[in-house]
DNA sequence: TTCCCGATTTACT
DNA sequence: GTAAATCGGGAAA
């Protein structure tokens, strides 16, 4: 197995980091569970210029400070109370861009997921979304800023790897980021159910 | 310290 | 289709 070097995060062109993370393979080991899939969709956000960052204009926070270390670490942040988001920083030590791991496609650990799911039967809502993904793989806080060669969180190159369709489009739940809320940084496999809306 | 609101999901009407 | 859940970040005072 070949886990992406830091070369691969540290491309500043943060969309096609997004991009190119379709079809990767992310996993979690977490409480003694290996967990992880096939990532089918994912949103960038392109730092300081973007009104839909958490680093739009510079801020640089206790929370957003993540964002500004060099690419190939973890940033996860509690929304709206509930779910964990997680985020793969991308771009140069500095420079706080982001890709959102918005749905992947369970391979590894079903019945984990489907566990901490409270699910029965596998279904595309087990992964499908941010806060449904970070649940069937066990992230929480704890995973934040956390090397993706580490041994909790990882990405791989899939060895059946083919080129994705890719269908780009404009991010979800950012209209308060207004002009920029149209910027198509959403990417999805097309066709894959594993998507979290595929229409729009 | 106060107040507002969110990169969502799920359960209802 | 609409609303509730739920808490910590960020801005203002």
């Amino acid at each position: 197995m070949t886990r992406l070097s830091s070369d691969f995060y540290q491309n500043e062109d943060v969309s096609s980091v997004a991009k190119q993370l379709l079809g990767k393979l992310l996993f979690t080991y977490v409480d003694g569970e290996l967990t992880g899939g096939v990532i089918t969709e994912t949103e960038a956000y392109d730092g300081v210029v973007d009104k839909a960052c958490h680093a739009f204009g510079g801020r640089n926070t206790n929370r957003t400070a993540t964002m500004y270390l060099a690419g190939g670490v973890t940033y996860v942040y509690l929304c709206y109370g509930i779910h964990h988001l997680l985020n793969v920083v991308s771009g140069k030590e500095g420079n706080p861009q982001a890709v959102l791991i918005r749905a992947i496609e369970p391979k590894v650990g079903i019945e984990t997921m489907l566990s901490r799911r409270k699910m029965e039967k596998l279904a595309p809502r087990i992964t499908a979304g941010p806060g449904a993904l970070s649940q069937a793989l066990g992230i929480d806080k704890q995973l934040n800023a956390k090397h993706l060669s580490a041994n909790e969180i990882w990405i791989e190159e899939d060895l059946d790897y083919k080129v994705p369709e890719i269908v780009s489009t404009t991010r979800i739940g950012v209209a308060y980021a207004q002009e920029h809320a149209l910027w198509p940084f959403r990417f999805y496999i097309k066709g894959n159910k594993f998507v979290s809306k595929p229409n729009s």
